[in-house]
DNA sequence: TAAATAAACTCGTCTCACGAGCATAATAAC
DNA sequence: GTTATTATGCTCGTGAGACGAGTTTATTTA
């Protein structure tokens, strides 16, 4: 009866390698055992034990042009664990899968109507059940990403689905059974663009998406801060709007109601727009145009989306934010209001030393899809810690 | 030349049992060996390493009244590494030293006349080399805890004591050249709190103190989350409070402003106090003493404070939320007042799912030392891992 | 074709943790 | 007071991982 403790010190180097390997797709051998500080003896023993266990392999560099013998480039194994990758919008889904390395493989994007959960899922479900089918037990984990609140394998609310406490433990068992994580969609975009996007390498970063409503997450060392029951991030229900608008949530003054569409609507003396998403997007365009009214209903968005960012740098000093969804338009298309009220609402003592940049998203919509794939490759990787990586 | 990954590997075990018993203070031998999964034999080579290495000695157990052998109780080696701790507040400072196992040992508390930084360093300098003439190598890290903003191993700010950009890297050279780490009081009383006081084990926490304005920190996993610059937990500039207000920081409607002795002045129609603190104080007395108009402005105090508390909870979503300073009377004198707020400004959701316990400190005043302690010692422990802990 | 260079492989050695068996220190039962 | 019971600590042979010096291999340059 060997204690888990002493399998978990054993892999350890092991394990080292797999994830810089994960962490740095593309990285040669010899650099990877040169930033970890391995010989070069002890990196053939390690390489010599993954590719045993079908987790890492290695293909035959492109030529470098240096002199010496050429170094293999680490990939993952042909024949090694896969993740099963569910993204979830209010009107698409997409199931696809991703190896060591993060890479997503090509897939459709396939609409849905927006009915009862049952139909959706059962859809998904089959596709999972395919990925298992052709794959067999190199699906090692299923990774799902959905519009809405997320506690534990359920998906609490989505709003834009209007769904509500939905079940989602049967895509594990579509999938064989196989370890399932759930979570937020802007969350795990943010986690996307912190290990794989703009804001890579920051010790602490903040995404921010405005659709309908803000969402966001802050990241720090690359993991988010979801809080203790899962439902941290919720930064669109901060006060920093007015204090007299009661917000759907339940609270008042809600920073969510003065930065999307239905705040350009207010501000254009329209009533509340069925998708406020879609009108947006009007808005922004009759902007980009050079409409007047649409022009300063889109600077009042920004100016209020500004504000509150200048006073989320001050409360967590991120050294980046990186924006998704209509924030990235209001960069674009103000982003003169938007840096001019950070720097308002910033302390004055971070003005003088510079304020973080605030960026747009480098992953763009593939943030969620991405951010699934790392969590659920990230709890394989975990899984490992048990299992026998050893010699032969 | 050993690379360092082999000796982090090969001291993985006794680190992790030295940890423990760090975070444990009391434990058994064998209740830490089930903990860590170690067999008794590997227990005892650990052990015979780490008191080799004067790290961790034992001493004969207090009698348990159950059967069996008794199991030794795990304690600082006597001749273990110790760290300087430095407390600096607005009127003293204090120096004592702590052990693995984090207690302070007791110290008095000087008065300083709150002069220009030279003279009060030159007298902790004092104390220091005083503590490293004692210890000598045994001295093996100093740290510092100071009312005001850090950046690095400087003192960019100190409201309280009027100092600016104060480098104290002179200590470390004080207590004989060894690490140093310097933090904020509030930063390190809430990460005290989270390893040893009333949020112990919570996975996210909030800590806030309430003095002139407001100081506090997220603890993630008992760390603090302080951002790039080190200066995260500026929660009390974020604008909560009347947008019309300018704050001497240099933003406006800062909660600060809504919270403390000026708040209460402004409430009562006095001009604003020279010592907020004290005069906060005075309100307090009052209003404990039933005085009505007194009553009247902590009420007011406790509802502005309720009500970012119940934004930051949206936000961050902590396990629970400890007090200090002023936050701990209000929570006393107008409780009711701070959770109705709180609960008013809350997302509709969270009221219906319990919202986080909201807490007085454990620590008190100790809090800050504590923190600065922990803090060092981490920096011991990360320390070890260069170091040799083999056989004999 | 040979020299230079960089990387991978081989193999003897070291250290760590394991675990089975034995020794020890306490309480409980008689 | 003596013996059984129980939990713990110690001894020691074993196996695994990483090291590093020396050797082999693959590529570029002369």
């Amino acid at each position: 009866m060997t204690t888990m403790r002493a399998e978990a010190l054993r892999v350890q180097g092991a394990l080292a390698l797999l994830r810089h390997a994960h962490e740095h797709p593309g990285v040669t051998r010899a650099e990877a055992a040169a930033s970890l500080g391995l010989s070069s003896g002890s990196a053939t023993e390690i390489m010599g034990r993954l590719r045993a266990a079908r987790l890492l392999g290695e293909r035959a560099p492109a030529p470098t042009g240096g002199r010496g013998r050429p170094s293999t480039v680490l990939v993952a194994h042909p024949e090694g664990p896969l993740v099963a990758v569910v993204e979830l919008t209010h009107a698409t889904w997409t199931v696809t899968t991703a190896a060591i390395g993060g890479e997503l493989a090509p897939a459709p994007e396939h609409r849905h109507r927006g009915g009862p959960p049952g139909e959706v899922l059962a859809e998904v479900g089959a596709a999972l059940a395919g990925l298992r089918a052709r794959h067999g037990d190199r699906l090692a984990a299923v990774g799902v990403a959905v519009p809405g609140t997320v506690r534990g394998h359920t998906l609490a609310q989505a709003a834009t689905l209007r769904w509500r406490d939905v079940d989602l433990s049967g895509l594990a068992a579509s999938a064989g059974g196989v370890p399932l994580t759930v979570g937020n969609d802007a969350s795990l975009a943010g986690v996307a663009e912190a290990l794989r996007g703009a804001a890579r390498g920051a010790a602490v970063a903040l995404y921010l998406t405005v659709e309908v409503g803000i969402g966001g997450v802050l990241l720090v060392g690359g993991a988010p801060v979801l809080g203790a029951t899962g439902a941290g991030g919720e930064f669109g229900h901060v006060p920093f709007g007015d204090p007299g608008r009661r917000c759907p949530c339940g609270a008042t003054g809600c920073w969510d109601l003065m930065v999307d569409g239905r705040a350009m609507a207010r501000s254009l003396g329209r009533a509340e727009p069925e998708d406020p998403r879609a009108f947006a997007g009007e808005v922004l365009a009759a902007a980009r145009a050079g409409d007047g009214p649409a022009r300063a209903a889109v600077t009042a968005a920004a100016d209020a989306f500004g504000r509150g960012l200048g006073a989320l740098i001050n409360a967590l000093d991120p050294a980046v934010v990186t924006l998704a969804g209509l924030g990235v338009d209001l960069l674009e298309v103000a982003g003169d209001t938007v840096v001019a009220a950070v720097h308002r609402a910033a302390m004055a003592w971070r003005r003088r030393d510079g304020l973080p940049p605030i960026v747009p998203t480098r992953l763009g919509s593939r943030g969620p899809a991405i951010g699934a794939a790392e969590a659920a490759l990230a709890a394989v990787l975990a899984d490992l810690t048990r299992e026998r990586v050893t010699r032969r």
